[in-house]
DNA sequence: CATATAACTAGAAATCATTACTGAATAGAT
DNA sequence: ATCTATTCAGTAATGATTTCTAGTTATATG
């Protein structure tokens, strides 16, 4: 891993994505720090994001489109297919999962757990798409 | 659904993927068909694989590169961090975690397992990052 | 403090997977 | 055989992400 400097822009892109309960996406991340750093660059966002998931300071979720999360603890999350956002799932994951998928010479470091379904905001509103 | 007609091109796109071990993904399906079938075109095979996959004929399985299984069971992944591959995991997958993810107003009714590492071809060369 | 330098950035262009569009081809009904 | 809606090939468009380049800036050192 590279040298590191002091960056403003990754600690307050690091702030957001810890503070928040979104899962966010590169494009929400910057959409919230533009006001804030006028001249950050999306691109920015999309580095260092990446970076801090490498050096597992952040944890990123697989999917179409990349979501983010700062809470690195291993655990399941949970889709909503009507609005599409991401939460954390309660429970239903298992650390000791890695150990058992470990048979005929695979060696699993990890996994990723994703449930999909109807979130509570989007079972209330019933048949409605919107939120 | 749609009124469906019968297409070559469908039948034998959904054959490759039944009859592969390599959840291909649609860059892959073309490539192995485009000799069979010179005049087929990419726009078709993502076309007709996601519609089958929407008919519950065929598993997409979400990712930056989507992959398809012809097996419409519920069942964990594996995908090798080394070469990519992604394989089936052998036991590991519980049908029951969808009822207990469903708490605090969340509706779980499918999830998907995929685990990470290094599958048997990977781990018998070592170090080497070729398979 | 001054300055050197490697790490970092903004902005724009390039890339890659996927989707949408359009006119031609064709399955299947009459 | 003819008709018509579905499907197709080919191509253009899209959208997320990466790459590139020249300019900034943190920080080590004199």
């Amino acid at each position: 891993m590279q040298p590191q400097r002091y960056s403003l822009q990754r600690e307050k892109i690091y702030a957001v994505v810890r503070e928040s309960v979104e899962h966010p996406t590169a494009e929400m991340v910057f959409a919230w720090l533009k006001p804030e750093i006028p001249r950050l660059s999306l691109g920015t966002v999309y580095r260092n994001l990446h970076r801090m998931a490498e050096e597992g300071r952040l944890q990123e979720l697989p999917g179409p489109i990349v979501r983010f999360d700062g809470d690195t603890t291993p655990h399941a999350h949970f889709t909503c297919l009507t609005c599409g956002r991401v939460s954390d799932a309660i429970g239903s994951y298992d650390p000791g999962l890695d150990a058992a998928a470990c048979k005929k010479g695979f060696r699993a470091i990890r996994h990723t757990l994703m449930f999909y379904g109807t979130c509570p905001q989007c079972a209330k509103v019933g048949k409605k798409d919107d939120c």
